[in-house]
DNA sequence: CTGAAAGCGCTTACAG
DNA sequence: CTGAAAGCGCTTACAG
């Protein structure tokens, strides 16, 4: 069963198309169409139960309407909220978006960025893997709109949102330092990804600083199964004895939680810690675990307002298109 | 600056484009086309960076490639666990996957659906929201590829994929019921939607054959916001004082276990749980939470097959498109 | 072996 | 006030 077409309600009410679609369109008074045939049409297009063909719009309009998303796991909390977020902003502004989860694989991500090239979305938002370099370049070079997301290029000059991570976690160091822990570990994931290397640089910082002097930092493979980094960690817990921990991610803070549970230390009085991201989980575990909450919904809003604004849509002004917003540092019991 | 178009290639080298369409769709032997034309034709796509504008392949042979997949909220574990592994299992079979959140609200649910169809989406992989049933029926009516997951409309004759909720139900009540528990109490949502009836009715037909004969029953309402939840959950408790209680979805869950915390109850001493969906936050909470856990990739994978044996991909077997999968019953430390 | 032509379903300048 | 025509970028039957 075929779907009726602009050409078929013309035929029916023996009009020509181009009159049809500018009834449509809604701009039969502009084009001071008669009221009476403008009815018609109407009234034929609902029964028939018109729908246009998207597809065949974007071909002679060139826009699809549609912004593709580049997350590095839609599964991952953080980046399902950013997700949600960016879905409902940009239904507001009348884009769907089209997701992807890169995996933080570079071979991956590239494919799905041509993915969306031969797509011909409109508009790209995409937290960049290693690898992306030349691609992201290209869009650059064309003008396409593009802003990233949580991580970015210092060589490419794209626009960009991310939570200050160095500030993030320079609060949290300050906050283990004022309460008295003298060994405070850093366990992150082994990245090249700059949102890695400033929070990983903002501990070394802090630690270059205090009293503590010496480093206390494990750098897990990404890649690692659930019980491999769980066994790392508490290989790593039991030699060194930390008296404080800070997680550089909710996916290490979640697996950090079972390895201490297995050792069996007592959080905060054997082991303080502090997490980077929000969760559920945190707020409901006792004892409540101390956080840098990235601010979700404001990175995908002010993201998704940089876009519109490349976009051309001039209801939206943006200050600046390179942009870091604060982290919000929630105290519970743990530290 | 514009994108190159198969007739610039066309132009460049000096042949026709449609010549140059086969060529790049691989049916050059199959043309008989000189292997010395193919070849130059192959390295001046790739030199000027060519990339097929799938809008208009799309608009010629009336296939998008494109899935349209709509879930209640993506925000939710385990709807995103679901996308994670539909948009993978899409990916093997050449297709891409594009998602909306409805919130289950039934404007939104039946406004997302158009939208789809206007895009053309070659198949649709929704859990259904109420107010849908009428497009549905279109779909369906329009031999359109479907799967609904989740839930579905027994009057509506599409494909579905859902887990055994009244068997799950029942596994998790026979337990509490061997374990002595006498006033099992039961918390779920204000739905009309069928698996949430499932999941009622199973419990009242367990609580109908034991000794304890009265149902200790909460509704909330799915729109109500976390406090108000929280609310409701503490005032049910500390009226009712059951000795189990079986949460009907992970979102209750998780504002349960604040409930319980907030009065101060140990589990399972005071109180035994048990929770429909499994989740990090169950696995890692002290206690453990004794979860009915859905079996999310299987669901998934099973959708994706049905929707594929629809669009007529010879490579999937299916043995029925009307499917309830049994869950997972983990045994923790809450009960 | 290769090219010219039609057509997918729209929108929009152009003409009357 | 309304219609005929071109064109978005492809694919594919048809012709030679």
């Amino acid at each position: 069963m075929k779907r009726v077409s602009l050409k078929d309600i013309a035929k029916m009410v023996g009009a020509s198309p181009s009159t049809v679609s500018f009834i449509l369109n809604g701009k039969a008074s502009q084009m001071r169409i008669s009221e009476e045939l403008k009815n018609k049409v109407m009234a034929t297009a609902k029964k028939m139960g018109y729908q246009p063909n998207q597809v065949a719009v974007s071909l002679r309009t060139g826009q699809t309407k549609i912004l593709g998303l580049l997350v590095e796991d839609i599964a991952n909390n953080f980046f399902a909220s950013l997700a949600k977020t960016i879905e409902v902003e940009a239904e507001e502004f009348g884009y769907k978006v089209l997701y992807s989860s890169t995996e933080n694989n570079s071979k991956k991500g590239v494919e799905l960025l041509r993915l969306l090239t031969q797509r011909q979305v409109d508009g790209y938002l995409v937290t960049p893997t290693l690898g992306m370099e030349e691609d992201l370049e290209m869009l650059v070079k064309h003008k396409k709109p593009l802003v990233l997301m949580d991580r970015y290029f210092p060589d490419i000059d794209a626009a960009y949102v991310q939570v200050d991570n160095a500030g993030a976690v320079l609060t949290g160091m300050e906050h283990f330092i004022k309460k008295g822990y003298k060994k405070i570990a850093f366990i992150t994931i082994e990245s090249g990804l700059i949102q890695m290397r400033q929070r990983e640089d903002a501990y070394v910082d802090a630690i270059g600083k205090s009293e503590q002097k010496k480093k206390l930092m494990l750098k897990v493979n990404y890649n690692g199964d659930r019980e491999t980094i769980i066994n790392q960690i508490t290989e790593f817990l039991k030699k060194n004895k930390p008296d404080a921990v800070l997680f550089a991610t909710n996916y290490l803070g979640i697996l950090g939680l079972e390895s201490i549970r297995g050792i069996g230390l007592t959080i905060p009085r054997d082991l303080a810690v502090i997490c980077f991201d929000d969760n559920d989980i945190f707020r409901l575990h006792l004892p409540g675990i101390t956080v840098l909450q990235q601010p979700v919904e404001a990175i995908a809003r002010t993201a998704i307002h940089i876009l519109m604004h490349q976009l051309g849509n001039n209801k939206v002004t943006i200050k600046k298109n390179q942009v870091q917003l604060a982290a919000n540092f929630i105290v519970r019991e743990s530290t």
